[in-house]
DNA sequence: CACTATATGTATCGATCACTATAAAATATT
DNA sequence: AATATTTTATAGTGATCGATACATATAGTG
């Protein structure tokens, strides 16, 4: 291949484009404010990255492989510690990542939620993170069924959007302004509810 | 007075204006959108509402007091039901008008917390959520510790914000497409586990 | 070195942004 | 009827939107 040399990280220049998602949502990030913060040129970043749309998506799927899912770890590697213990050990640490001051406040993917379905909004996007949720509610609903809490499978599924929805009002809160250490306490309520509803 | 007549409803045009900030956003609505619904020419609406931002957070106060408020005051009226089922008509209401077809779907005050601080985003607006959501909560946490489940201030105001924590989550899933039975049934196993949670 | 390929900086495209100047139309008061 | 007042419609402001044309700079390949 020959060419010159591209003079910054793309990744690095990914991961910066995700924070100013992360902070303005899709439809209030220009292309301005991305090239004057990634300190490129425009042209530099249509060629790396397509549109803006494109980044977009790229930006969530990046959200994702690097913020998200690493959380999910304490569910899907097997363990013998206590099916609760392994929620809350996964739920900890997304509060603590949407609490992080290294990085904007709140969820990209409630915030992106929240924002879809508006004009100009990627349909595409919207599509990848639904999907995401439905994955997420599946696999956490599995766990609940298969070790203990309860066997009723109707049980599990509504347990496990209980929590969702549980993770998703304090990433908005967060956003707010809450703090860290309520977010977990309410999440413990939450996770000890779940214990104690069942037969034991 | 003199001068010639307003040729549109003023209240018709803001409730008109709530449903376009309602799906695209603060910052997703132009004012070329919102004349085009509105049938107004552009001097018209500045010459009514001043400028989008104090349209906007006159759209804000519409919503909290013609949307939202009404369904609180299943707590704040008087009455000698019990405090879950005071705490279900409430939510069961404002779950209703989450799902409801004839208005965009979820609630317009997450949204606009999850898209605020970020650039052009009206501080005000955001000020005024932020208060409105924090004397909900407070609303909520008197409401329990004064009519029983606990009587723990600390734990009343832990159970508030978390089951304001279990609106908002599905205020984000009902965006998403969440149905309005399954929302119900997730707020009811909420209201179940502050119910059996309590020393009875 | 010559050739080709990729990235860069500059400068700009038409479209849309929030917003307004101006004047005609319409209503009330005198 | 004359006048004062408010809303209307038309047209346009400078700024910014997402996206690109073009020439220069830098690299690998022959």
């Amino acid at each position: 291949m020959a060419g010159r040399k591209r003079s910054f990280d793309r990744d690095i220049a990914l991961d910066k484009a995700m924070r100013i998602f992360w902070n303005n949502g899709y439809a209030a990030t220009s292309v301005a404010n991305l090239t004057s913060e990634l300190g490129i040129n425009t042209p530099s970043l249509y060629a790396a990255f397509g549109n803006k749309e494109q980044l977009f998506k790229e930006v969530i799927a990046h959200y994702i492989t690097q913020y998200t899912d690493p959380c999910y770890r304490h569910i899907t590697e097997p363990s013998d510690t206590h099916v609760i213990e392994k929620l809350r050990a996964c739920f900890y640490e997304l509060i603590q990542k949407f609490s992080d001051t290294e990085t904007p406040l709140g969820c990209l993917l409630v915030k992106s939620v929240n924002e879809s379905d508006s004009a100009a909004f990627p349909e595409e996007a919207t599509r990848h993170i639904k999907q995401f949720g439905f994955k997420t509610q599946k696999l956490i609903g599995a766990l609940i069924e298969s070790e203990g809490v309860t066997n009723d499978s109707a049980s599990a599924e509504l347990q496990a959007r209980y929590l969702l929805s549980v993770l998703y009002g304090l990433a908005t809160q967060i956003r707010a302004g809450e703090s860290q250490q309520v977010a977990e306490s309410v999440m413990d309520y939450a996770l000890n509810s779940i214990q104690t509803s069942s037969g034991q």
